[in-house]
DNA sequence: ACATGATGTAATATATTTTGTACATTGCCA
DNA sequence: TGGCAATGTACAAAATATATTACATCATGT
């Protein structure tokens, strides 16, 4: 899938609005690495679905309230 | 992520909803192969985020009512 | 001044998803 | 009967996501 459709996340204001948690917290809740949460953070990739699902049910979430599907054109 | 959580998918029924749409058709709707979506039907694996909103795009749909979370417990 | 916790970087290794290709099967219809 | 469209299988290769480890920086509190 070469194309340039990108999605873009609200994880880190997310973390803040609940109560400051920590990356390495979420990490933890999420089942991943704080490295995969930096670099998401910092809209690196794309998370698979199976971490998204995993991560907006940590913050009571949709997957699409955290992850924006930004088209190409 | 080596855990037991699993997604599901309405793929092959949403596609027979969409006028009996053909894989191929699908795959190129969403910008992926049919081996792709063959392997999706087949619950083979979960696809990526990025390829999930494009299914769910291409039947008008929400990731969360093609694609379903199961919880390890 | 020092220790500590939170964040960031980098490099490499592993796992998973996606493609590409080639061929098999089945059902349909001229 | 023969051809074609739709689905499926198998396998290797490419692309991408995730883990691991180790170290850097910055702010905070003592």
């Amino acid at each position: 899938m070469g194309d340039e459709s990108v999605i873009r996340n609200s994880i880190r204001r997310l973390r803040f609005e609940h109560g400051e948690m920590t990356q390495q917290q979420l990490a933890d809740a999420a089942g991943c690495t704080r490295q995969t949460i930096i670099l998401l953070e910092q809209q690196r990739y794309a998370p698979s679905l199976t971490l998204a699902f995993r991560i907006a049910r940590v913050f009571g979430k949709g997957i699409e309230e955290v992850f924006m599907f930004e088209e190409s054109e």
